[in-house]
DNA sequence: ACCTGTCAAGTCTGG
DNA sequence: CCAGACTTGACAGGT
């Protein structure tokens, strides 16, 4: 089995590399020069892309090909607010840029609309503005020139009193989607509401690949085993040309065991690696972990000294079947 | 230069 | 039924 690792967004490593500043949309409204106050959130989104081609050079340099890059991007936009706005054609240059190097190193990147982003709300503002997020990174994607296997990974939302009526409510909106948004989309289980079970239903029902998030399953589960569910992960994921991807982080401590640690714990990760590696020829693992790109670099040390796992190059590594 | 409080979003819980 | 918790990095305002 094949494993690359990579990590969310920010870099420890890289100074002033920020790839999601911003501004307050309370600073936005003090501001008593409209255009001056939207040429400002321009610049910013320039700066945050800027930044974010900083930190694809430096994941160059250590071997990362696995990047999800941030959801703020963009300041404010999608605010109604801002609702006239569209500084996209502006920064067209700057995603390009980005994507031809994520095309020129081979690397695999994504999103992940944040949690306001859902498709099971009975609210039709919500949905509405659910709906418009993803379709805004499919065009940050599609201005990057990055094909389908760029995609943005939410997850299914609230149980609303009644979860099977909300998962259903998300597959007839799920339904509803475009194909542009349909083939850029996973779905990942949660924390706190949709198991992994659960989760796995759904993107079998809808045809969405599956992200298994380990920690999230650890931490919210009916008792099911992920070993026992991973063979149907994996096949939510046949006939994609990315391998499947999971995401691995390490509870804080026994008394916030939802929170993310800073770094992961090489020993609970390389026993699910070990699990599934009979079955499974190559996965990518993102990592989450609040030391980012430090977190990485010092869990490749570690897993470099274990038995049966052989480096591949600075974020890779192999284990014998 | 640093510290503390606030900001955004939507859902869910506690009172 | 409404106020606060949850989560996260960064802004904003104070010293």
């Amino acid at each position: 089995m094949l494993v690359r690792f990579g990590y969310v967004a920010m870099s420890l490593l890289v100074d002033n590399a920020s790839p999601a500043k911003t501004m307050t949309l309370t600073g936005f409204r003090k501001l008593p020069d409209r255009d001056a106050a939207l040429r400002r959130l321009a610049r910013i989104a320039g700066e945050n892309l800027a930044n974010t081609l900083r930190l694809l050079r430096h994941n160059k340099a250590h071997d990362i090909h696995l990047y999800r890059f941030s959801s703020k991007l963009v300041p404010l936009i999608g605010h109604g607010d801002v609702a006239d706005w569209d500084p996209l054609p502006q920064l067209a240059p700057a995603f390009a840029a980005i994507g031809a190097y994520v095309r020129e190193h081979g690397m695999r990147t994504g999103f992940h609309p944040d949690h306001f982003t859902l498709l099971s709300t009975p609210r039709e503002d919500v949905l509405a503005s659910s709906i418009a997020d993803l379709r805004r990174h499919v065009r940050y994607l599609e201005l990057m020139g990055l094909d389908d296997t760029a995609k943005s990974n939410i997850h299914i939302g609230g149980a609303y009193g009644d979860k099977a009526a909300a998962a259903a409510r998300f597959c007839g909106n799920y339904a509803r989607l475009d194909d542009g948004v349909k083939r850029r989309l996973t779905l990942e289980n949660d924390d706190k509401t949709f198991t992994a079970a659960e989760t796995l239903a759904v993107c079998e029902q809808v045809g969405a690949p599956m992200v298994l998030d380990i920690h999230h399953h650890m931490v919210n589960h009916d008792g099911e085993d992920a070993v026992r569910l991973w063979p149907r992960i994996a096949r939510t994921w046949s006939g994609q040309r990315v391998p499947p991807k999971i995401h691995a982080s390490s509870p804080r401590s026994e008394r916030e065991p939802r929170a993310h640690a800073d770094y992961v714990d090489a020993a609970e990760l390389l026993r699910f690696l070990r699990a599934i590696a009979p079955e499974t020829e190559r996965l990518d693992v993102m990592l989450e972990a609040k030391a980012k790109d430090a977190a990485l670099l010092r869990l490749m040390e570690e897993l470099r000294g274990e038995p049966g796992i052989v480096p591949v190059d600075g974020a890779t590594i192999a284990t014998f079947r």
